[in-house]
DNA sequence: ACGATTATGAACGTTTTTACTTGTTTACAA
DNA sequence: TTGTAAACAAGTAAAAACGTTCATAATCGT
């Protein structure tokens, strides 16, 4: 059977009973238990379940397609060392801010059990942060439809309320000139205001991000902590005139 | 039984009957009363549940009602019908409240290409309908872990500033004296004032919901009209003395 | 046809879950 | 109050599921 068969026999499953057993898809298939616990965990990184002991649960009612396309990232890994980072620096009891878009929710699952209340203006990063029982706020405001972010004078109104011991941001372009920048005006106004609001800023960006500068200006370089790997060290040092950059596990 | 099928049939029967009995659960899932007890004690320890000598009863205050997963499947067929006659009701340039719930999250595959504004207070409800690219506002708040609902002062302060051609609501009881009521003491707050902003009040009700009554009042019959199908033409003619009933497409 | 990549199943030790046992506590009725 | 049966907590050993590694088989691109 191949691999693509036994997804979409999985996904069918989930569909029908929103649980499957790790044995009755062994059953049906055919296939060895390593094979199938590969499956479930490929499914759950592109988040059409959730793995449990004994086999997974959906996350989602329908959708066809994978909550955050993988295919337009090619750096989920960095993406994932990145998140890993950032998640080192969450004590218990935080009052957290996460940023929509796809290298702050490859810290979500790192969040699991963590006794922290979590604000966020990702859709698909609520709905996830749910699955994992963690607290979660979620700004009100128009959707976006390329991010699912939540965006305008709803959401502003709301982020102005709440004070936050961290907040963890992703950026399209980060320069030594023109410092934090996004393609969107509106993401841009909510990313500022989520920084002026928490005590301590980072910005989680990896290599492709670096000497990019995109359309809407969020802030200067030293209004955030930046968490990367892998950076060219001449990059590094300039970054480093103005404002501290995170590379490893602290 | 898989320990997650486990908590949310318990989760599921006191949703149902507000205590449950070991014994009860024992027999039902065939598992050994330590195994029970474990489960119990980990439901609590989450606030889902208070034990109580013999069995477990339900916390009224914040966490409970499965509907979102538990008993997602059990009447989709009905729910679809009924999705079908709301969605009739919708016109152009409509700015219509769409309720959390599985009900009103079948209306959302129909509303495909409409040229609406949707307000929803569900998360997996906001997310699908950017799938379908129906422009979205997302109401903001806490986020309640088994509907994926927001509620909160936050939902209630955004939702005042709106004003809806139409809203689309879910229901778990609709009775001819206690009127509409929910399980949640603040997803009634939020249903009422979705009401209160609507020229016209609709409550999606499959046959299972009539003559049931639930922990928090949401409004009276009168304020919604309902619409159902297959209802018991007895039923039928009762409600009818309060509001008005729809059973097919108009 | 060839090496390179990917997918698979078996084997290992580890962790989680489970049922059973023990002795204690609780509810209730005599 | 006291006795009894049911429900309880805690500990234990077996079983199931887990992650990881490794060697083999299938598939791919050239």
């Amino acid at each position: 059977m191949l691999t693509e068969e036994r997804h979409r026999l999985i996904l069918d499953l989930l569909h029908q009973q929103d649980i499957v057993k790790m044995q009755d898809i062994v059953d049906r298939t055919g296939s060895s238990e390593s094979t199938i616990r590969r499956d479930l965990v490929t499914l759950e990184n592109q988040n059409f379940c959730l793995r449990v002991h004994g086999g997974a649960k959906r996350t989602y009612e329908l959708h066809e397609e994978p909550e955050m396309e993988e295919k337009s990232s090619l750096y989920i890994g960095e993406k994932k060392e990145i998140a890993q980072i950032a998640v080192s620096f969450i004590k218990d009891q935080d009052i957290i801010f996460l940023d929509a878009g796809t290298t702050t929710f490859q810290m979500i699952p790192l969040l699991k059990d963590k006794n922290i209340l979590v604000v966020t203006n990702g859709v698909p990063h609520a709905s996830l942060l749910t699955d994992y029982k963690v607290s979660t706020i979620l700004l009100g405001g128009k959707i976006k439809m390329q991010t699912k972010a939540t965006i305008g004078s709803d959401c502003l109104h709301q982020i102005a309320q709440y004070r936050f011991n961290k907040a963890f941001l992703g950026m399209n372009g980060v320069d030594y000139q023109y410092g934090y920048t996004t393609p969107d005006t509106e993401e841009a106004v909510v990313k500022r205001m989520a920084i002026s609001q928490a005590s301590k800023a980072y910005v989680l960006a990896d290599s492709s991000k670096f000497k990019k500068v995109s359309f809407a200006k969020v802030a200067d370089l030293d209004c955030c902590d930046i968490i990367t790997n892998k950076v060219d060290t001449n990059v590094r040092s300039f970054l480093e005139e103005k404002t501290n950059v995170w590379e490893e596990i602290i």
